[in-house]
DNA sequence: TTTGCTAATTATCTTTTGTTAATCCTTGAG
DNA sequence: CTCAAGGATTAACAAAAGATAATTAGCAAA
């Protein structure tokens, strides 16, 4: 049976992909599912396994020196979670990466993706663009971070990210803004009373 | 006369370049200067310059709605200076880029490079390696605001950056801090009493 | 339905930050 | 040397955030 939730999901992984890229793509890609809970890297993984995500949602984060965990970022449907200490930094992983609901991903082994590029340069101008996705979104982060205070950071964020709100706890969300989940409690009611 | 601050600055643009990556540069580069208070972009530019500092301080900021000037980041010796927002995103600058210093630095443009790379393969691993740079730096900053709290912040800060604490004013890091100098004069107050 | 677990909210108190304005310091121009 | 300008510090007060604990709400398993 033709698997068009994968053609879907590689179609989005770049602008101006074309059919023969997909097909490339296709063939070499793997499909993986997780339960809940489950990790697709744990601190100390080297490993350079790249997911796009078809379904769930993966939350990274880190265990702080209280042994509390920080939760650093979630990625949703249609977006790649790589391994990015072991990918761009050769060094393991300093996050973990822990499904909030089950999963399906495509999976494909990075340096196998650098073959097939290397194989089809039409594919190099897209590596590039994920990795420029990127890097844009962890500068907005910072922007947010220096130009915004707590409320509007949340305001931002909700507008961002409205497909979240409803799957992601709100002490998560927190975490992602810097502050405790008290606090964004105090907000989230300092908001509602100025809507009424 | 060989110009070997041109030179040496050309061999820190990355890791493992060989003489000839760095002949082939070193042709194409140019040298230019900039008074204190001059603007190697300005908010809106789409230039493609690259610059790398010789010798100065350069400091981005945006304007925001109460028309102050907030910080965003400052870039010193030997590191690359590129109007992101064009290179990476097609878009105009959102930044200006000023001198704090007067500044001497290489320039290239960005397209002008593309070209050399295409044509030398081999420094295209050093393009790959200074984005790596780049959104490693991002990443840790936001990780910085995610998991720290402001003292700490500027704790980080002065430990990452020695040698900016004596030439960068207190109220540029307290922008990128993402607090008041008010509030970091107190920190900076606080850090004092501790030491005593 | 009850029980138990976890998240979210609320309460209380302490600490920190923001805001505004005044004062102090340093530095460079005249 | 004096003065002007900008940065840094301090003061005073309001607002917000952190910490801790108690309470409430939602939900799933027994």
């Amino acid at each position: 049976m033709i698997d068009f939730s994968k053609i879907k999901s590689i179609y989005k992984l770049g602008r101006n992909l074309d059919l023969s890229d997909v097909q490339v793509l296709f063939s070499a890609a793997g499909k993986k599912s997780f339960d809940q809970g489950d990790c697709l890297f744990r601190q100390g993984s080297k490993s350079r396994m790249v997911y796009l995500i078809t379904k769930g949602l993966v939350r990274t984060f880190k265990i702080n020196e209280r042994g509390e965990e920080i939760s650093i970022k979630v990625f949703s449907e249609y977006q790649i979670v790589a391994n990015v200490h072991a990918l761009m930094f050769d060094q393991e992983s300093e996050y973990n990466y822990e499904c909030m609901e089950a999963v399906s991903a495509i999976c494909l082994d990075y340096d196998q993706l650098q073959q097939i590029i290397d194989k089809h340069p039409k594919l190099e101008k897209n590596r590039k663009y994920i990795l420029q996705r990127l890097l844009k979104e962890s500068i907005q982060r910072v922007e947010s971070f220096v130009l915004l205070n707590p409320e509007e950071r949340y305001l931002k964020f909700i507008e961002d990210n409205p497909g979240l709100m409803n799957r992601v706890p709100n002490k998560y969300i927190a975490n992602m803004l810097g502050i405790t989940p008290v606090s964004l409690s105090r907000i989230r009611k300092r908001i509602a009373e100025k809507k009424r």
